[in-house]
This record gives C-alpha cells, sequence and structure tokens, in this order.
DNA sequence: ATGAGTGCAAAGGCTTTGCATTAGG
DNA sequence: CCTAATGCAAAGCCTTTGCACTCAT
C-alpha cells in the first residue's frame, strides 16, 4: 500500500540538487505534508496543512518540487489542481475518485490488472506514434455519503460500455 | 474509430428536453463541433471554431450540456477543461496524452483490457464504500514531436476543424 | 406574450509574478 | 557575502454571474 519511504526527504533533497535547486524548509515542510497524506491534496488543503506557508510559497514550491520530479499534479474532478509525491515516491497506484463530490481515494489494483495495463495496450499507441510511459486509471464512482443522499439530478453519467 | 452517431443531434434534444432545457442554435453547434472533433476541446478551442459564440455562452451551455448528459468535461494536463461527446454518444475509448506537450489523442484499447477494467477491479473499491460507475484510463506517454524534440516547449492540445 | 436563451461586461476565484527582504550555502 | 528563496501584494487568466435584450414557443 501507499508507504512513505523513509527516505524520502532525502531523495527529494538530491532531486532538487540536480536541478540547482535547495532544499529549503519549505520546501521539506510541503514534502513533509504530502508524504503523510492519504489521498492528494488542493492547495487549500496544503495551505490549511501548514498554516504559516503563504499561498505564493506553496504554488511557486509546488512548481519547483514538481520540476524536480518529486511531486506530480493529480487530475480529479473540478477545476483545482492536486498534488501528491511522485510515484517511485509513493508506489504506484490508481485513484478512486467520486463523480460527485470529487472525493479521490487512493487504492490498488490487482496485479493482473496492472500487468495487462502496462504490457496489453502497445498496438493501441503504436499508429498514434506515441512512446509508452506509463498510465493512469481512475475508477469512477459514487461514494458513500452521495451514494446516500442520493441528490437529485442524477441524469448524468450513463454506464460505460 | 468512434465517430459521430447518426442522430447525435436527436439524442441530444432529447436528453436536453428530459431535463426542461432546449435545443437552442447554440447548443446544436457546440454539440456539432464537438461530434466532429477527434480529441477532448479546450473551450479557447470552442470559441475558435465558432468565433460567434461570445465566451459567457460556451461556458454556459457546455454546462448545461453536461447536465443532460451529452457532454462531459475531461481533464487532461494542465488547468483548462477540456470537453468531449458523453460516451455512449462518441463511444467508449480512452486518452493517450503526451505528458511534455499535453497533446491528447483518442484510442481504443484491446478488448481483454476493458473487460479487465470493467470486471477485475470491484475488490478494490469495495474496501472504499464506493459504488464503481465506470473507468477513466489515460495512456502517459511522449508524442513523435517531443520525443525528437526531447525538449518540453510546449502548447496543448493541437487544433481541430 | 412570456419565459428560456443570449451577449456583453463585470465580478470571482485560483494561480502567477514583481519586487524588496530574508536566509541558506 | 551572494544568490536563492520567501512574502506580500498586485496582476493574470479562466470561469461564472448580473442584467437587459432577443428569440422561440
Amino acid at each position: 500500500m501507499t508507504q512513505t519511504r523513509r527516505d524520502v526527504h532525502d531523495v527529494a533533497s538530491e532531486r532538487l540538487r540536480a536541478i540547482d535547486q535547495r532544499y529549503s524548509t519549505g520546501r521539506r515542510k510541503l514534502v513533509q505534508i504530502l508524504s503523510s497524506a492519504v489521498h492528494p491534496l488542493v492547495t487549500t488543503e496544503i495551505t490549511a496543512a501548514a498554516s504559516d506557508l503563504p499561498q505564493s510559497s506553496v504554488y511557486r514550491n509546488l512548481s519547483v518540487l514538481e520540476e524536480a520530479g518529486v511531486v506530480v499534479k493529480v487530475l480529479t474532478t473540478g477545476e483545482r489542481s492536486a498534488f501528491e509525491l511522485a510515484e517511485d515516491l509513493k508506489g504506484h497506484h490508481h485513484h478512486l475518485v467520486c463523480v460527485d463530490c470529487g472525493k479521490v481515494v487512493d487504492i490498488d489494483v490487482p496485479e493482473d490488472v496492472e500487468r495487462l495495463l502496462s504490457d496489453g495496450v502497445s498496438p493501441a499507441i503504436k499508429d498514434a506514434g506515441f512512446t509508452l510511459i506509463g498510465h493512469r486509471l481512475d475508477l469512477m464512482g459514487r461514494c458513500d455519503q452521495c451514494s446516500r443522499s442520493s441528490r437529485a439530478a442524477n441524469f448524468s453519467t450513463t454506464s460505460v460500455k
């Protein structure tokens, strides 16, 4: 499961150094917050977790950390971007996204699914002239709360295939 | 590849009616544009394709069309949202995303992958208390151009017409 | 006629940037 | 010391909204 490796900070420091950036206290704090999160965080959650960090610093440092390959931007539903540690720091996983409230949960999928996602899609990308790097799988669903309140206006999201 | 089915407009009209909305000329135009696109479009591309539609109308109508289940918002890379026809109108498919320039191409994946994505992930979501609705698979890679230039000089989604 | 839809412009909200200050190497 | 990094405030940019006008029913 998504376990924080113990040397996240070392890796972060190393990668920042590689692009001539320092591992400042603000950046360390961001990495700390993200490494203890169990799901991607939006900037408001991050500033809430580190109320002393100004928004501009949060954005600026997340950007630097992203360039360094320490964090990645995660796209969910809604407009705001969320962040989490890079895959090799956090471990490969996928997201379960609530189509109603946008809530995101980290999950693992069975090994055979992973294997097929890595090996079984090659022909599909050949024609497009792409070089495959990885995949991003989001399972879309409705969370407990949203299922219960089952608020009106559920015309959308018809079934898949 | 999955293309505009015969009566997209009929379906759109029908679904709008179901939520007490009219199928106005502006909305018809949006559906027309999206149905002829080969990849999700961001609002700038849409307004470019229909220069007479004011942005406010584009946003407002896309929102209505989304509620009606005619279009869906697609999140790729970058901040801006893109739109495409709903799955049952466009056909189930996935996206091939260039990690450098953000270019998005519609693709199909092998049947066995689809099957596994629909059936093989149930245990993973049980614990989280989610009801599965569908999945979203993005294959991340590097497109021809970006592979060649090996540089991240970007701008999103290529133009359609 | 009558309310939905439209268009323009202004407002909103997240994100980025300029610039002077502070801190880490 | 010297440059990177920070913090505040202002600017940017995509998106939403108010309001009067137009169109379809």
